[in-house]
DNA sequence: ATTATGACTTAACAATCTTTAACACACAAG
DNA sequence: CTTGTGTGTTAAAGATTGTTAAGTCATAAT
């Protein structure tokens, strides 16, 4: 399961870091540079799958930065964030070949619906990274499927049971926190779910406990880790 | 260079008018219908490259029309124009699988570049509108004739299992919902018709249970996702 | 007209999934 | 140590789903 990896040039420096630890959360490797050079530079160092730039910025500005990428990489998807509104701006985003354009302010959910429909588009391009498979020990975990998989011995997961599993696999040796678990799989965080996620963290150490090197730990208020 | 088609719904005759002649100035085929119900219709009749939907309208609002047709299609772009810019509504959208969504009023030539960064990412997606054969596995699915044909070995399907083959198949790897299935094949989602449903997934899935690699599995509580 | 056939629905029961309840234990703060 | 809150675990309850078979209806064949 490869992380999409995001180039994000903001100056603000408080709604910069902001931006960073929300996409982060959100499972997106997030790279921030508080300018326009740097993220240049950034750009040429690391591959990455997805632009975020401020258009408002020091040393070069997000449509400078956008075009200049452009000339290396002309189909890597890019997303402008402004407080300017106007017209021509617009269109002058656009005609850099962005894939949308977001006035600020901005709700971070909407950024996140946003990146997600762009990325949906983009990843159309190469449709083999659909794969959902992870190693764990002497397991192989396959999210999509629903198994788990211990040499001849086959598990068929739950769909919760798969979801929280995969959730764990998608921070390994990193803190899962819990509202976030139940916000996206039970919707909803109230006092019964996050029972019922407890319920699901016993029946996954039960599935998983042949392998000694493979533990869910609880994290004290705070949620849950699979360290491996 | 084949002409784009565009289903544009728009009840507000005045704008959906004003929109029509200014994109077919630009070269897109526009088709507009005052509501929802047309729309669908016009969809079912003719295959199509971008849907431009306003949310508030008669008889079929934006969501219901583009939930509708993302049954029959999942891929096809769809762009919202609404005058509601509440966050639960971008939010709605963008989970129907929206590619944009713009909040009234806007520039005809913003929508104009935000069709067109649309249509740069969906480039070589073919409207599958017509599409009535689908290859499962060692299985060759022809949901016109309703054949379910696998080498020498051709299997005749009934109308309810082919149409709701047929729905899977246009959601692979996507859950199929209960209650939009039933809506779409049964007409009406009560719980006999929810138990017929049941019926038939277990004949297709004998019906495909010579390939491995290919599942029908239940999401509970919301439905069933063909896997492959 | 009667019978046969096939598609679809309804019934019945088993199996499974998820939530809730209950009680034991662990942790942090005072 | 004691208390309040969070967590571990098991079991039961409640709901959904899997499956088979019988029932219903329309249509085709005799």
């Amino acid at each position: 399961m490869e992380q999409v990896k995001i180039l994000l040039a903001e100056d603000d420096a408080n709604l910069g870091l902001l931006l960073k630890e929300y996409l982060i959360a959100k499972n997106y490797n997030t790279t921030l540079c508080e300018d326009g050079d740097k993220a240049y530079d950034e750009f040429l160092k690391n591959p990455f799958d997805l632009c975020i730039f401020d258009i408002m910025m020091p040393h070069r500005d997000g449509f400078t930065l956008a075009k200049d990428i452009r000339l290396i990489n002309s189909e890597i998807p890019i997303i402008f964030l402004t407080a300017k509104s106007m017209k021509e701006d617009v269109l002058e985003g656009f005609k850099l070949g962005a894939d949308d354009y977001m006035t600020k302010p901005f709700s971070m959910e909407e950024l996140l619906v946003r990146i997600e429909a762009v990325l949906r588009r983009t990843a159309g391009v190469k449709p083999e990274n659909n794969q959902e498979e992870f190693k764990l020990g002497r397991y192989t975990f396959d999210a999509k499927k629903q198994y788990l998989v211990d040499g001849d011995n086959t598990i068929k997961l739950t769909t919760k049971e798969s979801e929280l599993l995969k959730l764990l696999c998608n921070n390994v040796n990193k803190v899962l926190e819990r509202n976030l678990a139940l916000k996206t799989i039970w919707s909803d965080d109230n006092y019964f779910n996050a029972r019922s996620m407890d319920v699901y963290i016993t029946k996954l150490r039960k599935h998983l406990k042949e392998e000694p090197s493979i533990e869910i730990i609880n994290v004290h208020g705070k949620g849950y880790k699979l360290i491996m």
